[in-house]
DNA sequence: GTCTATAATCGGATAGAC
DNA sequence: GTCTATCCGATTATAGAC
């Protein structure tokens, strides 16, 4: 990949994309300003205009990653389906632009340059109040978030979907629809 | 650390545990073959006597991994706790040994040198089927292996423990403890 | 805003002494 | 079985032309 992706979108953002795309591919010793470039289709030196290091770099890939989930889990208030049903589908599809960014930091998780695990824990909460808003009992609420944590853990390592994990999601949505018809 | 920490154990095994602590404090970036030999209080050279390259070490940790984790698994079928809380009590728990080697080796995700997912699902693969030994329902045993990896996840990133965490897994437990009053 | 060229450092791996 | 010395390739970052 020599060749930028799209021209419409400002520089920094292919950057960014391509530095996503290279850290699930290969983890972080695989996003090498070099090969960042490369996929980014422009020199190194035309990279590092945008980001002067590989710090800025991170750091700009992590603060992208607060606006998108926290933009995610707002819009997830006005799901027909249901937060609890929306942040499990989420959890569960590995393809979903921001699954995608939750996945490549955390792959980024334990470098040096930057607090990569105070990013993912700022945007966790953040999902948490948003579930929480929906579900007055904060034991279910949390419970809920953990399945789809756990989601998330097997979509890091690229495990197969079990069989009844889309049954799991129904058995927890049923869960919190019987809180509610209790609550009244 | 340029001294050897234990003489007693065998080099193979004080490099590995140097190579987890690592990877745990600064992720798979801070696991230099000069670091690691450092922390275990051997040279470079020393280090590469007992594993050939760096991947061989990659390699070494994994293997290493799936014995104890299958071990630990096995360990929990007479837990006095039970399966279910005696996994979720583990999953929470980022001191506990079996939990370290776990986290240290989610952190070595991504890299190519080794199948490192490969070798997770496989452990928790085993870990889901002993624990469907003892819940006959496999929905709700899928269930219970999600939330201790929503648990395994938020050690991952380090972030603090929710009030609620206790209350969930005692949640759960009830919860299995009921479908089990149901069958008889 | 983007490029090439280059400096400086670091990491993995080999050779051979003890 | 462990050490030191050394080579080589890769990586980050800078300087300066276009």
């Amino acid at each position: 990949m020599s060749t930028r992706p799209d021209r419409s979108k400002p520089t920094r953002e292919v950057v960014l994309d391509a530095l996503e795309t290279l850290l699930l591919e290969g983890g972080s010793s695989a996003a090498t300003l070099e090969a960042v470039a490369a996929a980014a289709g422009v020199s190194k030196g035309g990279l590092l205009y945008h980001f002067g290091s590989k710090e800025a770099l991170y750091q700009g890939f992590l603060d992208r990653l607060l606006v998108e989930s926290r933009a995610e889990a707002d819009g997830t208030l006005t799901a027909p389906e249901g937060v609890v049903a929306a942040y499990l589908d989420v959890s569960s599809v590995a393809t979903d632009p921001s699954t995608r960014s939750v996945l490549a930091a955390l792959r980024l998780a334990g470098v040096q340059e930057v607090d990569v695990e105070g990013a993912l824990v700022e945007s966790f909460e953040y999902w948490y109040e948003v579930i929480a808003r929906r579900i007055d009992d904060p034991v279910l609420a949390r419970l809920v978030q953990l399945v789809g944590d756990g989601l998330y853990l097997h979509a890091l390592i690229g495990s197969v979907q079990h069989d009844e994990d889309e049954q799991v999601i129904a058995r927890v949505v049923a869960l919190v629809a019987e809180h509610e018809a209790e609550q009244g």
